[in-house]
This record gives structure tokens, C-alpha cells and sequence, in this order.
DNA sequence: ATACAGTCGATTTTT
DNA sequence: TCGACTGTAT
């Protein structure tokens, strides 16, 4: 592809990094200056790009590796890059930072907690731990009464944080006349002081932190301001006002001489001023899912604004799918107004035509979903090579059960983490309990973990005992004996100590010498067995606690694992790498099994065949989204991201019912659907197949009233548009099958259109909801909706 | 202090 | 449906 004449903007002709590269990526490789914007559509090969441009940086030695700042949105992602830039460069990348936001910012923050009232041994809570801390101070507030939940309250907080308001500048502007507000800016001020007394920092502070920091310290943000010449931003359309002003923070000059003019500002003397570092952002404003957590897309639409001089780079070419999926995303994402055309396209051909099914029930759809997957396999297309994605977690239930059956393998994708099982967080709060003992939290956690006989009233003895004599909760453990405890109390608080001090000795000894790498293992041991926590588990007759045993066993295999990875890692470095890497790195062994995740996960990822299910009213666009300034476009997003993961072959699906909370409600066919030009998609059973025969009214197709077949049905007679559809709407509306009287008992037999005859094993449900469990003859035990099922009684 | 039962309630996405 | 939480009995 190096055409002499396609100006080559360095004096090489044949480059290893620019070859097989199109010239917009090339100039996204190749440009230098103070900002450039690269507009990366789905499968436009950004993750190269990136790659490549750092290559080229250091191969022509305009950066050295620690000059190099990569941030990526997931760890996961992290890795890949590296691993990437790793197979151009060499070793060379180990000196990079290649992280995401908040590990970059632990770094930081850790080398520099000193500076203001932290230590470097500070805790990270997960959004569990300060939906505890906040239970707490909701009720210490009394804040119920005024309609605060903890829920709302972590929520709003860390709205606030993402927008760099900290607690009393909020309570600046507050409307304190009014007691809600009062009270919630009370709960802030005193989770603030909390989290500071507990040095920990919340997700949000991460970032928040970092930034104040840099504003409070200049001498501080000056060294990472000369440290990092070029700063990379993977996914900039899903970052958040902190984020983006961490990024504005570290492209500054770094200011030398400058004078600090108050407020945050520095004023530069322009001799003393080196140049701020070059920054490189990627980002699809389609592809922006996040702003229901903050994500501000304006971070991208102004970012020419925000950095003249900004350089924008368009990459429209797709390598990744076929030219009729890539038309079916265009067709959707085209419907959000207020967005720059952007069309994706592709000269790989048109491919497979998009395939469409409608299930009766979730079941019936996942089995649609377990056979194709079976016959794609009989064409030899690998399990690995397929994903299916849903828009919420619960969602993953009916495919599972399904696949089981199937016997297809199958791996879940996020969903619940590893960490956040009840045994691990309790392991961890040990370690914490040690390393950080300001950590009243973690203390308080394991303090009746396994059941010591130590219950409200004693904790809050101690807490008391604690705040009269200026001592930490932890501390206040020492001198068990003079709180007034019962002896047994005693005994046992004395035993905790010890414990706790053990462990100490052995993660950080009081020597001053630096634990061997084995002691986060042999600490976290001593921490389980000595407490008794293990035991406990043992002789529990619970058999869950079996599991529990091993999930523990699987931790020190972790912490094993981690010093042979980090020769030199400390406990604090496990901790941490233990809140901030969710295990979706667990990815290598993804062979031979079938992927399932939520949408959300789903980004940056891509796959051979893809069935995208749940297609429906409710669930994409979610529900709870119809209500939120631009949920619905949001998810119309959400939707193009899926679509655009698939390389070759696209299934949307659907259910007509969709048992949700244990109660069966209609579902109506998405939108969204009614977006993709009828052509693109083949119908195996199309809402309309499902509506007829079921004899459900499809309340979408009502009320949009649609010009034309949407369904891409094939019509019995010649299509004649207006005159068709009549006909259409009014089969369906004409034979609604309403079952609503159908009496039906266990025993009887019946006789349903698909399954054939079977036997009703029990009813379930009230009114228009009974629900009849048939054992099917020949199809197996099916719940069916007696109100609209195709179904007769014997 | 703890175990258990029963009610209640709330159900999106995640670094 | 399922899990968290509350109240009661031990």
C-alpha cells in the first residue's frame, strides 16, 4: 500500500509501523504537535493506531518509555496495550505507565499521600464499603426522615466528587434552609472527615484527590508535568469531569517559576514555562455508554475548543465487520440527532444478512440462541469465537439454564466478582485491618467475623472507649481489659490483638527491613487460621461454607501468584491491586467457551458471531432510561455498541413474555429494531410470526404505526405498502387470542401449537398472570402464560 | 448475642 | 424471584 507519492511524512519509506496502514491512520501515527483528536469508529483499527503512534514515538526516540503516559478505560485493556506495543518495541515498554485513570492516579497518590494528611498505606473502598459507611451515617443522621436513602445519598456524592465539588464547597452553595439539603451536606462533610480519620479513599476520590493535589501543590504536578511528554487517552467519550481535568492538570506547562494567583490558578512566567505534554485522545462519541456515571461527551464534541491548535483525525474505514452489520449499526445510530455524520464502511463485502428471532419466552429464546450456536459449531465455528450479550445481568439466568442443557460452555463476564464475595472481603479487611489500622471500617468487619460473641453493644463500648482516649478503634483492641467488658469480651479481643499483631510482624516487620515476597501469603494464613475464621468455615454444617474454604484457598493461590509476578510487591501493592483490577483479565483462558455479558462489557471487545438478545421495550431502551435527559440515546448507543462488535454474523432476539421479578409480563419488540431497514434483517420468526399466532397485540406496532412492513416479514400476497399493512394489523388485531377464561388444572392434558400435547403439572399465578407448568411429551417442561399461549385443552 | 422466620422491597450499566 | 432486613424467640 506505501505509494511513492502518498507524501510520507518522515523520510522512510518502508515502515514496519506504517505499513498496511490507511492514511488517515498514518497521519493519526504520525502527527506531532500539542493535541491530537483521533475519531475512531467502531473496528476502525484505533487500538493499532495507538499502538503504533507510541512506537513510533520511541523508535525515533522522541519520548523515552517513562516519558510515556497511556491511559486506558479498563485494566484489561491496559494489558492488551502493553502486550501490543510490547511486541513492536521490546522491553522498551516496561517503563511506560500504561493503566487506567484510577491505577495511574494510586500511583500517584500513594508516592505522594504525605503531602496532605494521608499515608501511603491508605485504603480503597469499593462502592460496597461506602455503601456501608454510608448505611451508617444515614442512620446516625437520621436522614431516613427526609427521604435520603443510602443509596441516593452514595449516588449523589459521587456525582458531586465526578464534578470535583467536594463537601463544603457544596455546603457553600447549598440551600441549607432547606433540612433535606441540610442534611445531606452534613452526611457529605462527615463521610469526608470519615474516609480522611480512615485513610481511605473512595473510587471517586482517586481521581478527585489526584486533581486537588496537583492544584494544591504545583511543586508536585510539576514533577509529573516534566515526567510525562506524551499523554495517551483511550475512550476520551467516556470520561468524566475529573478525568478531564486530571488530563488538563498534566498537559499544563509545567509552571517552574510560577505564581500561584490564588483560587487554584497558576500564573506562568513565560521564560520558566517548558511546553506541556503533547496529548493524544481517541474516542466515537457514538460509543459513549457512561454518562449515566458521569461521562461527559462534551469532553470530546469541544475538545478542538478546549486545545486550539488540535489536530482531528477521521478513521472511518472498518476492518472488523461486514458491510451489512455495519450497515444496520449506521441505520440505528443515525437516529440520534445532535451527533456529527459519521458512516462506517467496509470493503470486505456484504456478508451475512442479520438474523431475527422471536421467542414466546426468554426460555424459548435462549434456546433459539443454544441451537444456532450448535449448528454454527457443526460448521466448525469455535465456541470462543461467539459472544452473547444482554442488557442487564439477570438477563444471563434463562441462558444459562439453557446452555447448560445444551451442554455448551460457557463463561459469564463480570457479573459477580470474585472480590466481592462475602469470604474474600472479609480475608481482606484483615490484611487491611493490619496494614491500615486507621481503617475503622475494616476493623469493625472482622471484629465478629468468625462469630466471637461480640455484638452491638460491646462495638460500640469500644468505639466509645476509643473516642475518650484519643485512640484508634484498632488501638483500643489493645487495652481490652479497660473497657469494661465482660471476661469472655476480654479474652477474646486480647486474641484478635495478637492475631493482628502477628500478622503484622510478619507483612511489615518492625525491623524496617522490607517482607520477602511470600508474606502477603504467609500473612493472609496466619490472619485465617489464627482468627479462626477457617476453622469456622470447616465445621460448618452450611454447605456453601465448603465453598467458601476453597474460594479462600483460591485467594492465597492468588496472593502466591501475585509475588511471583511482583517480585518486590508489597501488601500494599496486592491491596491495591485487588480493589482497582476487576478479574475481567481472567480472559486468557476464554478458549472453548462461549462468552456472555452485558453490552456494557461487551465494549472494546469483538467476535465472529454475536447474538445480541432481549431486543425489547424496557429492557434496551431500559426502562428506567426512558425518564433520564438522554437515556434514550444513550442506549441507542449501547445498542450500536453491540452491533458493532460482531465480525461476520449478527442474531437480534426477543421474547414476546419475559418473566421479570418472578412475575410474566408482555414484552414489546424495541424500538431500536424498527430502525434497521427491513432488507438487512432475516426474520426466522418475526414479532409479527409470534403476534399472529400467539395472538398477542403488539402494542409497538399500534402505536408507531409503521408505513411498511418493518418486520421484513415475507408477505403471503404481494406487498401493496398501505393496503398490506391494513391487512397486516388487522390479522393481528382480528384474532387476538385471549385465553383469559381457559380453565386449566394440574393434570389435565393439553395441546400447544409448537410443543405439542403435554400434561399441566401445576398452575401458578393470578388472574390474566396464571402461569401453567406443562410437562411436554415430547419438548419438556415448559411455564407457559395461560392468558396468550397457543394452546387448547384436551 | 444469635438464630431464624417472615416480611418487605427493590430490582441498569461499573472503573 | 431473590436477597437483604426486621423483629421475635431462644
Amino acid at each position: 500500500m506505501a505509494h511513492p507519492h502518498d507524501a510520507p511524512l518522515v523520510p522512510t519509506d518502508r515502515d514496519p509501523l506504517l505499513d498496511g496502514l490507511n492514511e488517515p491512520q498514518r497521519e493519526a501515527v504520525l502527527h506531532r504537535g500539542p493535541a491530537l483528536l483521533i475519531v475512531a469508529g467502531a473496528g476502525s483499527g484505533k487500538t493499532r493506531v495507538l499502538t503504533h503512534r507510541i512506537a513510533s514515538l520511541l523508535r525515533s526516540r522522541e519520548a523515552w518509555p517513562s516519558q510515556i503516559l497511556a491511559i486506558t478505560f479498563t485494566n484489561k485493556a491496559a494489558g492488551e496495550m502493553r502486550e501490543r506495543v510490547e511486541e513492536l518495541v521490546g522491553e522498551q515498554a516496561k517503563g511506560m505507565w500504561i493503566s487506567t485513570f484510577h491505577s495511574a492516579c494510586v500511583r500517584i497518590l500513594r508516592r505522594e499521600a504525605e503531602q496532605f494528611g494521608f499515608t501511603k498505606a491508605f485504603t480503597i473502598y469499593d462502592s460496597g464499603d461506602v455503601r456501608a459507611l454510608m448505611k451508617r451515617l444515614v442512620k446516625e443522621h437520621e436522614a431516613d426522615a427526609y427521604g435520603l436513602t443510602p443509596a441516593s445519598t452514595q449516588a449523589r456524592i459521587s456525582m458531586l466528587k465526578n464534578e470535583l465539588q467536594d463537601a463544603d464547597a457544596y455546603a457553600r452553595q447549598a440551600n441549607m434552609t432547606d433540612p433535606a439539603e441540610r442534611v445531606f451536606v452534613e452526611i457529605f462533610q462527615d463521610y469526608t472527615r470519615r474516609l480522611r480519620q480512615a485513610n481511605a479513599f473512595d473510587f471517586d476520590d482517586l481521581l478527585a484527590q489526584t486533581v486537588y493535589l496537583f492544584r494544591a501543590f504545583p511543586q508536585v504536578a510539576d514533577v509529573y508535568r516534566r515526567r510525562f511528554r506524551h499523554i495517551l487517552v483511550d475512550e476520551y467519550q467516556d470520561t468524566n469531569h475529573a478525568q478531564y481535568q486530571l488530563i488538563r492538570e498534566l498537559t499544563k506547562p509545567a509552571s517552574g517559576e510560577g505564581v500561584d494567583v490564588g483560587d487554584g490558578m497558576i500564573a506562568l512566567i513565560p521564560d520558566a514555562a517548558e511546553a506541556g505534554a503533547s496529548l493524544t485522545v481517541v474516542g466515537d462519541s457514538d460509543q459513549s455508554i457512561y454518562a449515566f456515571r458521569g461521562a461527559d461527551i462534551r469532553n470530546i464534541t469541544e475538545f478542538e475548543r478546549d486545545f486550539p491548535g488540535a489536530r482531528v483525525v477521521l478513521l472511518e474505514q472498518n476492518y472488523r465487520s461486514s458491510q451489512n452489520i455495519l450497515d444496520a449499526a449506521n441505520a440505528v445510530i443515525s437516529n440520534n440527532f445532535d451527533r456529527k455524520d459519521k458512516k462506517l464502511w467496509t470493503d470486505q463485502g456484504a456478508g451475512h444478512t442479520v438474523i431475527g428471532f422471536t421467542g414466546y419466552s426468554q426460555h424459548d429464546e435462549a434456546q433459539f440462541v443454544a441451537d444456532e450456536i450448535e449448528s454454527l459449531r457443526s460448521s466448525s465455528v469455535g465456541y470462543d469465537d461467539i459472544a452473547v450479550f444482554y442488557r442487564t445481568n439477570s438477563q444471563s439466568r434463562a441462558l444459562e439454564e439453557i446452555f447448560i442443557r445444551s451442554a455448551i460452555p460457557y463463561r459469564i463476564m463480570g457479573g459477580t466478582k470474585f472480590y466481592d464475595r462475602a469470604e474474600i472481603k472479609d480475608a481482606l479487611a484483615y490484611l487491611v485491618a493490619v496494614v491500615n489500622p486507621a481503617d475503622e471500617m475494616a476493623v469493625r468487619r472482622i471484629l465478629n467475623k468468625p462469630k466471637r460473641g461480640i455484638g452491638a453493644v460491646t462495638e460500640t463500648n469500644i468505639a466509645r472507649f476509643a473516642a475518650d482516649n484519643d485512640l484508634t478503634f484498632r488501638d483500643a483492641l489493645a487495652h481490652a481489659g479497660e473497657i469494661g467488658l465482660g471476661p469472655k469480651q476480654q479474652k477474646v479481643l486480647d486474641h484478635l490483638d495478637a492475631v493482628l499483631r502477628e500478622a503484622q510482624e510478619i507483612l511489615l516487620p518492625a525491623s524496617g527491613d522490607d517482607a520477602p515476597p511470600s508474606a502477603v501469603a504467609e500473612g493472609m494464613q496466619v490472619l485465617l487460621n489464627r482468627s479462626g475464621y477457617l476453622d469456622a468455615l470447616r465445621q460448618s454444617q452450611d454447605p456453601q461454607d465448603e465453598a467458601r474454604v476453597e474460594n479462600l484457598d483460591e485467594l492465597v493461590a492468588v496472593t502466591r501468584e501475585f509475588a511471583r509476578n511482583n517480585p518486590d510487591g508489597t501488601v500494599i501493592d496486592f491491596l491495591t491491586e485487588v480493589a482497582l483490577v476487576a478479574d475481567s483479565d481472567n480472559l486468557d483462558d476464554a478458549s472453548g467457551t462461549v462468552s456472555l455479558m452485558t453490552l456494557h462489557t461487551a465494549k472494546g471487545l469483538e467476535f465472529d458471531t454475536v447474538f445480541l438478545t432481549g431486543v425489547e421495550e424496557d429492557l434496551i431502551p431500559h426502562r428506567i432510561s426512558a425518564g433520564e435527559p438522554g437515556g434514550p440515546q444513550e442506549e441507542r448507543r449501547l445498542f450500536y455498541v453491540g452491533i458493532t462488535r460482531a465480525r461476520q454474523r449478527l442474531f437480534l432476539s426477543l421474547a414476546m413474555t419475559r418473566a421479570q421479578f418472578g412475575e410474566v409480563s408482555v414484552a414489546m419488540p424495541s424500538r431500536f429494531l424498527q430502525e434497521i431497514p427491513a432488507g438487512l434483517v432475516d426474520w426466522r420468526q418475526s414479532p409479527g410470526d409470534v403476534n399472529s399466532r400467539g395472538g398477542m397485540r403488539s402494542r409497538a406496532l399500534n402505536a408507531t404505526a409503521p408505513r411498511e412492513n418493518r418486520w421484513g416479514v415475507k408477505p403471503l400476497e404481494p406487498s401493496r405498502s398501505k393496503a398490506s399493512l391494513a391487512e397486516f394489523t388487522n390479522r393481528v388485531t382480528g384474532k387476538v387470542r385471549d385465553n383469559g377464561d381457559l380453565e386449566l388444572d394440574p393434570g389435565d392434558r393439553i395441546r400447544h401449537d409448537d410443543f405439542g400435547e403435554g400434561v399441566v403439572d401445576a398452575i401458578t399465578g393470578q388472574g390474566a398472570k396464571r402461569i401453567a407448568h406443562v410437562r411436554f411429551d415430547s419438548a419438556g417442561a415448559k411455564k407457559l402464560l395461560i392468558k396468550v399461549a397457543p394452546i387448547e385443552k384436551l
